[in-house]
Formats: structure tokens, sequence, C-alpha cells
DNA sequence: TTAATATGTATTGCGCACAATCTAATTGCG
DNA sequence: CGCAATTAGATTGTGCGCAATACATATTAA
């Protein structure tokens, strides 16, 4: 009879793997976030464009791209959405021909406004307090970070 | 002048979402089980799948959706890949004519061993004790709990 | 200045994710 | 029993996410 590693089973059990409950929450905060920006006529990756352009705009794709790890392939179709619903302008850089800037329209900086009362429903809907979400947040983020170090080795 | 809600302002800062902390992160997980995944001819997803029916099989595509929080319209395709791929069997229940039941094939069952290593790769990855991500993932998938309990209202 | 290389964005193809809709099978209720 | 309501999957359409590739601009080296 073929002795089965039983520790290595136990770490292939799903509800063991710290990947799957990252995975699965992701999924989760985007449905409690879909009625909400459903509203702003944004999907949540839209949202996260909006929110890094709401902290500065001007901003070549790339740098969009570094702070939201996403790359060209999913950016360049998105920012063409936001182009089409007019929150956004794309301009090649004079500086740089390579470069497309990401600037806010007016109705791109209005929407700032209505943006402003999302995170207090995210708050509610998941029933923490600030303190325990910020610090859950720096953990996962430490993680990220490690995972993503690895990546570029 | 118009007063701007600070506090507002800074809970819409991407660094201080955790939401986006979840989300980058999945991402993070999946590029590094990417190449780990590549070897045993699966996605992401796909391999999730398979932990839940290396943990049980010959259930309905239901219950994996119910386990892995994914509907039929994501798990079809998927199961009918993993079919095309010979990891799976699926035939309709003759007891419940609706429901189509998901068995592992005998290369299914073999995958099992190649994926045993897979865990500890990540566990390097991730640069953590077994016992800091354990403790992370139950406060993740508590809240998890609590969102979803938000969306069943 | 030219040739080689690097960089920024766009395009294509594949695989999720999910809403909405559809079909077929089952259950429940009068 | 008979029909409405429910349930399980499948299908369609939209939008990511990413690998691979293409292409134009920019930089560097010879």
């Amino acid at each position: 009879m073929v002795r089965k590693p039983v520790a290595a089973d136990q770490a292939l059990r799903l509800d063991n793997q710290i990947c799957f409950a990252v995975y699965s929450t992701a999924h989760a905060f985007n449905r409690v976030y879909k009625p909400l920006l459903d509203r702003l006529g944004l999907t949540y990756p839209q949202y996260l464009v909006m929110l890094t352009l709401w902290e500065r705009d001007g901003v070549p794709v790339k740098d969009i791209g570094a702070r939201l790890f996403l790359d060209s392939g999913t950016l360049t179709p998105l920012l063409k959405r936001l182009e089409a619903a007019d929150l956004i302008k794309r301009t090649r850089s004079s500086e740089d021909e390579r470069q497309v800037l990401i600037a806010l329209t007016s109705k791109g900086h209005a929407l700032h406004d209505k943006a402003r009362s999302v995170p207090q429903s995210i708050l509610a809907a998941s029933d923490c307090t600030v303190g325990e979400l910020l610090a859950m947040k720096d953990e996962i983020v430490a993680l990220r970070d490690r995972l993503n170090a690895v990546l570029g080795e």
C-alpha cells in the first residue's frame, strides 16, 4: 500500500489556502461594489483607475499601470471605454510621442463628488472598524509586496 | 470657496483601500501560481476546481460553485475545458436529470500527485511562516463572510 | 549618422467572471 | 392529476487580465 503524504494533502485542502481566501474575498468585494459603482457608471477596475486620476491626472498610461499592477493590454481598452464615457481624455505627449497622457474631463472631475460616499458604504458592508481594516490592509499589502518581490527576481 | 470633505478624500485614496490590497494581492498570487500551474496544464481557477474534486468528486456543478463562489456561466466552459483535457468526466445524473455530475478521470486523479509540491512553492514565495499565513487567512475569510452576508440580505 | 536596442502603447487571442436569458427537469400546491 | 413555481445548467454578451506580438518613437553605441 502506498503511503500518502498527509501534510502535503492538508496543504492542498481548499479551506487551508490563503490564496483562495484572497481570491474569493476579491470577488466578494467586487459584488459589494457593483451596485454602488453602477450608479457611477463604472466597473471596479475603472473605479480604481479613476481613484488614481483623482489623486493626480495628466499622467502616462504606464504610471497608472505601475500603480495598479496592470499592463497596457488591460488598460488600453479600459481607458478607451472611459474616454467613450467622456470621463477622461487621451492625448499623445508632445515631449515623448510614445506616451499617451490621461487627463480627467470636467465630467471626470465631477464624478469625484459622487464617489465620496462609496468608501462609507463599503466600510458598513465589511462590518469592521476602520482600525481593523487598516491593520489587515497593511498585512495583506506586505504579503503582496513579498509575492511581487519574488516575481521580480 | 467650497469646503472639501477631507476625511472622505482620505478614504478615497487608493493606498488606504483594503479592497485594492485584496485585489492586487489576488493578482500577485495568480502571477506566482502561473509558472507552477503551467506545468500541470491548469489555470488558477481550474486548479481551484481540481482542489475541490481531489477532496470529493462525483458532485454536481452547483456544489463546486457553492464551494468556490462561482456560477454556471463561469463553471460550464471551464469544466468543458477540463473535460477536453481528459481530467474530468461530465455526466447527467440519472436521479435528477437537471444535474451534471463531475467525476475525476484517472488522469485527473494522477494530477493530484504532481500538485502536491505546489503549496510548498507558494509558501516559499510568500516568505511567511505557516502560522502567520493561517492567521491572515482566518481574518480574510471572516471579512469575506461578512461581505457575503451583506449580499445575501 | 546609422544601426542596434530599449521603451510606451496598441492589438490579438484565450480564459475567466458575471448579468441576463433560455431550456429542461423537478417540485409543490390546489 | 395538472399547472405554476423552482431549480440546475447552458448560452450570450460585456469587460477584465495577461501573454505574445507588433509598431512607432526614443536612446545609445559604433
